[in-house]
This record gives structure tokens, sequence and C-alpha cells, in this order.
DNA sequence: ATGGGATTATACAGCTTGTCAACTGAACTA
DNA sequence: TAGTTCAGTTGACAAGCTGTATAATCCCAT
């Protein structure tokens, strides 16, 4: 009756190619079609196996859709955090911060896309997407906690993370990149966004820093 | 065989009354449940209808949608906005705006925050909805046109209204007001962030500029 | 009474997510 | 070496959805 101990290295290996080509399909399915193209078949079938086993490794497309984005999230440029909360002037690390996500968002635009009007459908994804969204969140109220008194917000101060989270959001990026830039290209303007809400002075541009100004444009 | 001419009042008013009870029932549904409870049969039952006659009279989902977005514009309170575009002030005018916007927003949360979702998973509801919103864009448009000299934005002048209209969207109205506020109370905090942005001075708050401050609260 | 437009009843196709018992194969045991 | 056990896989099924097609029915205007 009771259950002996069972282990297979095999076996897992390729329970774990599985996973792999399951997510890999889906990624895939993710970057192309929209998002009534997404079915669970569409994805079992790209990977090669059945449309149960899916549901067997994921639990339900909301399952496959948090682990993708939890594997989008660790390929990520987010190891570059650590760094950035590192970083002494807190000006520069909001800059690194802005550049993190955008181009998190612009290697993963059409996933995010859909990730968000997926979580907008169904209430456990959307609470799950919520509870990741809090890192960024949280990552933004240690930054401003070592904002200096130096500056003053355009907003009050219990408001200004929840602000500098929208900001940040990929909908922000999103919406002013428009469908002709990427939100890499928007990652300029929205540093200068959040700087005169944070109330930071305006920085020396790198090129400006260094070079001492020949030549008028 | 020639089709004889052919109109009646009173069919078309039930017609239209049954217009208005489908688009009343897909309202109340919309108010409720979330969007997967959303079927035509549900809606149709509720207004005590077939889900054929839905299809006869909006074609598809995607058009009661537009069509119920469309109610939703003309019953809001958008019809301040002559007034608002009148208005000297071109600040007052930007606070009447923000305004406008908290208070459709606020009636219509949850609506929205389905028909966001809708569009997500739907590219010709999308379009339709993005098209719709072009309104607001416009508008924001004429009152940037309106600003005068004395005003230093912080972001470039060419991407100030793609900027403000970022801050009119429902989703920064949503975001920031989260699960305990409703979108009206962000009013304020949306109107000072605006200012910031387009570089205005902070406005003279109403009650402050008519009575002269007799009690500290 | 008769024609026309809208609604209804009914059926169907095709798609989706999700659940069920039966099956397969690797690892352990005798 | 040969049988047993368990995880994972599989095909089949249930229920729901949108959208379409077709014939019957109702009701108003002529």
């Amino acid at each position: 009756m009771t259950p002996r101990p069972y282990s297979s290295p095999e076996r897992q290996r390729t329970v774990d190619a599985g996973r792999d080509r399951i997510l890999a399909a889906a990624l895939e399915l993710m970057q192309q079609g929209d998002l009534a193209a997404f079915s669970l078949d569409a994805v079992a079938t790209r990977a090669g196996i059945t449309r149960m086993t899916v549901y067997n490794q994921f639990g339900s497309k909301a399952g496959l859709f948090e682990e993708l984005f939890d594997l989008l999230v660790t390929r990520g440029a987010f190891s570059e955090m650590q760094a950035i909360f590192a970083e002494k002037d807190v000006g520069a690390a909001f800059d690194a911060f802005v550049a993190v996500f955008g181009r998190f968002y612009t290697e993963n635009r059409p996933v995010m896309a859909k990730m968000r009007a997926a979580a907008g459908s169904d209430p456990d994804l959307d609470a799950a997407m919520r509870k990741r969204n809090e890192r960024r969140k949280r990552g933004i109220e240690t930054l401003v906690q070592r904002l200096g008194k130096q500056h003053q917000p355009s907003v009050p101060a219990a408001e200004l993370v929840t602000t500098l989270d929208v900001l940040l959001s990929f909908n922000t990026f999103d919406m002013i990149a428009g469908p002709d830039r990427t939100p890499q290209d928007v990652v300029p303007l929205l540093r200068r966004l959040i700087r005169g809400v944070i109330g930071l002075p305006k920085r020396r541009t790198a090129s400006r820093a260094k070079v001492p100004r020949k030549k008028r444009r």
C-alpha cells in the first residue's frame, strides 16, 4: 500500500526536455500569431506531443502562461539589477532601471501584449501577473527610499511609487512607442519624464559629459 | 415581384426597444461577472430574446462591444467638452479634461476593464477601440496647441501629446487607483502630474482662490 | 387578405478548455 | 531474467463558445 520510492533520471530527463519543447513552442506561437491562434492544441502539435501532456505538465492554460512568463523573466536582462541597486548616483540608477525594462519589453513585446490580454480575461492569471509585477514595484520602492532630500517630486510622496510604477509598466512603453517604434526607443523620453516626476535635475548626457562640446549639432 | 416600398414606424420602435434591451442586458453583464461569463447566450437570455436576434442586430460579438462602448460614450459626461475647449485658462481646461475622464472611468470601470481585455484578444475589436481612442488624442492635441510660450514641458514637444494621452488613458487611472480607490479619487494626482509634464505652474485651488482662507481645515 | 421584415426554433460545423479511464515504458524487485 | 509498480502519456469524451444556415412564425402596413 505504501508507495515505494521511485526516481528515474532517464525519465526525468525526457520529461524536462518535453517541458522545454512545450515552452519553446508556446513562445514561438506567442511571438507570431494573434492570441486567438494560441490554443493548447496548437502548442502541443508544434511541440510534437499531445495536448494532454501540456495539462499534466502545467495544469492549465494559465499555468503555462505563468511558467512562460517566469522563463522570460529569468532569461531577461534582470541580472543587472544587483548592480543597479548598488549604483551610487540615484539618478543613474533610475536611468539604468528604465533601460532594463525598455530592453525587456522590446524583446518580448508581442508576448507581453498577449499576456496582458490573457490576464484581462482570466481572473486567476490576472492575480498571478499582478503578483509578479509587485517585484517591479518593490524595486521602485527601494530606489525611491534612496532618494535624497534635494528633490521635490511633482506628486505627493505617498503616491510617488505608484506613479513611477505606472510609468514603468508595459502599457506605458507600449502606448508611447506606438506601431513605428520599439519600447527601447522610448527609454530617453521616459527617463526625462521620470526625472521630472521625482524632481531630479536633467542628467548630463554621457556624450556631453565626456566631450567638451565642440560643434553645435 | 418588385418589392414595394415598406416603412413601419411601429415596427421600428419595437426593434429599437429590442436593441436597447440587448444593450442594457449586455451592460449589466459587463458590470457584474467576469468576462468569461459574458456570452451572447447569456446576454440574449437576460434580454429575453434569442441569441439569433443579437446576431441580426449587431452582426457579431465585436459589433455588440462596439455599440455598447459608443452608448457609454454618448451617455458619458462628454457633453462638457465644448465648454472645456472654450475655457480661457488652458490649465483650467486641462483640469476639467482630467475630471471628465476620471468620472467616465469611474462610472464604467468594470466595463472598460473588460473592453480592454476583449480588445486584446480580438484584433478587429482592438482596431475599433483604437480608432475611438483617437478622439481623446485629438482633444489633447487641440488643448496642447493652445498652450502659450510660458511653459517648458519635461518632454520634447513632439512627444507631449502622446505622453499626455498615456496619462489620460484608462490604464493609468486604473493602475493608480488600485483596488481601494476609484479613478475619480485619482484626478487631483493626475492633474498635478500633467501640469508638471507640460510645465504649467501649480494651480491655485478653487477654494483658496475664492475664500480668503479663514481657518486651517 | 396579403406581402415583408424581423424574430424564432432548430440544427449544424468548428473551435475551445478541461476531465476520465486505459495504456505505455522505465525502474525496481524477486 | 521476468514480473510488478508507478509516473507520464494517450485517445476519447463532455460541455461550452461563436458563427452560420434554414424553415417556421409573428406582426405591422398596405
